[in-house]
DNA sequence: ACTATTTACTTTAGGCCTGAATAATTAAGA
DNA sequence: TCTTAATTATTCAGGCCTAAAGTAAATAGT
């Protein structure tokens, strides 16, 4: 018995498909967190923070961190202090905009991240091997229309 | 530009996968938690929870409303306190058994269940419109499959 | 009956998250 | 130029969440 229990109402299907991607996410999210803070001692927002630093080299603004990870920029500003504390990323002043900061992976950052996402990506694969890749890539496609759907009407208001 | 920047790897399927159901869970939950929050000045847990005992008009306890909820029982209390104090459930006390608790909808609390519960599913319904009820099923299944093996390979750790 | 274990709930410390307010800076328009 | 608006980051109050420790009561085994 879990949150899927929940389901009923006039559209009796949409509503199960909700819950169930809710129970799959938190599922699947327990385990990376559990993971991360077990082997790595550290939380999945540091983790997805640094995963961001790691696709742009040259670093980023510390709102294009909050958009990109979908936060609020109150939220990275903690985050961030803390991996700055352990030397894992570092902030650089930006000439051209004193408001601004520049926030990139640190050598030793940039090493960590790494054994973290070889790790993280043992998680995940097993979390889904039940799936064929042909599975895998229909979610995928389906949950994209989802995805644009959402975002599109989320623009609209 | 969002939280499926992050993919890379051997296994790029599986990992953009995860972040696309990531992305979908967050905006969804997002809108539902905006919703409850500018019509109803409530939240989500709160009302997860109150949806879970409107399934059981007898009432159940803290242990198994956090089973439920898959949450740790600590978080339950504070839900719980607030609920109260709102009037929307009550704590009834268990002779045979005096550690726990049964809780269940007040009156009043069912009928603002019901009132948010519609709500709800219309912002849910909007979410999947893009889908069609064949797509859904797919969905669902698909899902349902790794609910399944992500569960059971919980219960083995 | 008595002790040990388990179960139900609460409490605590630490962290993340939101929305809203603030300060500092930059950009835009009259 | 000079005022106004927008942007960047930080701070705050409130709430949820976890893991871990604590309390009280029930159960099991001896």
């Amino acid at each position: 018995m879990d949150l899927e229990a929940r389901a009923h109402s006039a559209h009796p299907e949409t509503l199960r498909l909700w819950l169930r991607l809710l129970t799959c996410t938190q599922l699947i999210e327990k385990q990376v967190r559990t993971g991360l803070r077990e082997e790595f001692n550290t939380t999945l927002p540091r983790f997805d923070l640094m995963a961001q630093l790691e696709r742009e080299p040259q670093g980023m603004k510390m709102n294009d961190l909050s958009r990109r990870m979908m936060v609020t920029s109150g939220n990275i500003t903690p985050v961030t202090d803390q991996l700055v504390k352990e030397g894992l990323i570092e902030r650089i002043s930006l000439p051209d905009d004193r408001r601004a900061w520049l926030i990139r992976l640190t050598p030793k950052g940039r090493t960590q991240f790494k054994k973290m996402a070889k790790r993280h990506e043992t998680w995940i694969v097993q979390a889904f091997e039940t799936l064929s890749s042909q599975e895998v890539k229909n979610l995928h496609t389906l949950l994209g229309r989802v995805k644009q759907h959402s975002k599109s009407s989320a623009e609209s208001t």
